[in-house]
DNA sequence: TTGAAAGCGCTACCAT
DNA sequence: ATGGTAGCGCTTTCAA
């Protein structure tokens, strides 16, 4: 019963004239008398037609089509950026192809394959932990694809990029642990190799350097060995040497929270805890967790809108946004 | 710069073969020398040909495409989802088009409308919550696309589905308060219209029925009106006449945890509360929530698995499938 | 085993 | 304003 996909030739014979014509009308695109235009484009839902997206991705060379590699969708950061992403590329009538690397980078060499074999107009790239090498990403950026960043900078690469603000986000964070009397503040690190990591730390350095405030290298985490990070952690909280802490991620600050509660100390009146990207267990666990919001909705919004003008524009220069964050004081301190 | 792309014809000339020959070494089909296949894949390889999909998709009519229609990211059950299918349709060499209706039908209609027109060889669909008319997915069944439905079930159209056995997991969850001689259960009624919150109901109810408990309307408490939820539910509480709840999901069991907590009564002791999807919330408030797994990581890889058995031959008969659900007993029972 | 050629649906160019 | 037609890259007969 496969009624047969109904072509421009179709509706040019049926019509009596010529598939240019048809085509003209269709596009609203170059000379056509109105009359004309009208009928055809009548006939054409009558008769259910649909442009092939083949034939014209094949003459045009054109997709219509990004290719998004994101780490994985579980945290709702990124589930989060995806819907921001998604609000502007459907609009626009672009496709997403999405592939996720969990964190491994061969899945990466592998999604970068699939984006140049799919010949997509442009990537959106979170990338993975664990990059020593960047050749599938310059061979992107090589083959004319459009490529934009996001969350995580790559800075072998030229190439836009959207990121938080992990800097400012961390020095206020640390700033108002510190206004509000806290005299030694713990920070606990990210994983090693990524931009974030570093610029949160160095806003917790900074801030505590700009409050005259000693950066002691005791109370840097690791955080790369859970085991072990609770057992530092529970060394410096026994000694009673720290009274805050700012934490890399929400996740790391509820082992904070477990760690604390297991030797008694109470959060936040013997622990002020400060986590980072506002998951949405911090307003679930208790106390509630201040926290740091990235605003990943925007960030994945503005990734792909970047993308699309570079897309329509491919002389058009590189963008480097910096989102502000914004610090969502909660009951952990 | 950009070195214009590789085709087969290039090949051919290079090769001073027809290009018929490179496409028949090229896709493994069909008789050829050994050597010549080895020459002409050496060749392919070093000039870096890549094949152009569109071409393909063009001559062949596949599109190695699968539209993916969900409601939203941000539930853990779904990015989950996501994952299975991805693990299983990136395998097979399938790309997603995915869009997000935000339980709303107009967007659902629309996704469906960017199905049709760019050709996927299949969907798989979680239909949103609010459904009066199914057209848009009877045309995708109409127009040949093979339809797979994955969590919530879609009575009026013929086609597979994997779902949760919702029936099962509720009834065993209610069981379980039963067991632990729980005398009144309570349950909090998902949204209207989704087979789900159906399933779920009659669980609960057969479960109280085995057990020789009555079923009294004034326990089932229902949820669209959050506000109208809280008084009610606070109302059962304050008669003492409830000492257990059974909730349709994980979040409207944290919304009990805040009314119980609101009038000074303690989980589990004053209430027991069983939740539903194992949500990472679930893990992370306190007390931790007893609740039903889903399995949607299988649920996601079944539903592709079935979808693309589908697509390799369209006589394959409609499969319902009802996964096991899995009771994670913490500490809110 | 290999080649020649038609044709998938569409657009773009040139001609009228 | 409209028509004719080549050609995008590939597969698929059919013929050799």
């Amino acid at each position: 019963m496969k009624s047969k996909r109904v072509s421009i030739t179709d509706i040019a014979k049926e019509l009596q004239i010529s598939p240019s014509t048809v085509s003209r009308a269709l596009n609203d695109t170059g000379k056509i008398s109105e009359p004309r235009k009208k009928e055809i484009l009548d006939l054409a839902k009558k008769m259910g037609y649909r442009p092939n997206p083949f034939a014209k991705g094949l003459v045009q060379n054109k997709t219509k089509t990004i290719g998004l590699l994101i780490p994985e969708f579980t945290h709702h950061f990124y589930s989060r950026m995806l819907e921001g992403i998604e609000s502007v590329t459907s609009k626009a009538g672009y496709q997403l192809i999405i592939c996720t690397s969990n964190e491994k980078q061969k899945q990466e060499i592998k999604a970068c394959q699939t984006f140049l074999n799919s010949r997509v107009d442009g990537v959106l790239a979170t990338v993975c932990k664990k990059n020593e090498k960047v050749d599938h990403l310059q061979e992107i950026i090589n083959s004319d694809i459009q490529l934009v960043f996001m969350d995580r900078q790559c800075e072998e690469l030229e190439a836009s990029h959207v990121i938080s603000n992990d800097f400012d986000g961390a020095f206020q964070a640390v700033e108002y642990l510190i206004k509000n009397r806290y005299k030694r503040t713990a920070h606990i690190k990210g994983p090693k190799n990524l931009s974030t990591t570093f610029n949160r730390l160095m806003g917790y350095k900074e801030s505590l350097k700009k409050a005259n405030l000693s950066v002691e290298s005791e109370l840097i985490l690791e955080s790369d060995d859970p085991y072990l990070l609770k057992e530092n952690l529970k060394n410096l909280l026994m000694e009673k040497s720290i009274d805050s802490l700012f934490a890399y991620s929400d996740y790391l600050a509820y082992d904070a929270y477990q760690v604390a509660f297991e030797i008694g100390l109470k959060i936040p009146q013997d622990l002020a805890i400060i986590g980072f990207a506002d998951e949405p267990i911090s307003q679930y666990i208790s106390p509630s967790l201040s926290t740091v919001n990235q605003k990943p909705f925007e960030m994945g919004a503005q990734a792909a809108q970047i993308l699309l003008n570079q897309i329509k524009n491919s002389e058009t220069p590189c963008e480097y946004i910096s989102l502000q964050t914004e610090l969502m004081i909660r009951d952990s301190i």
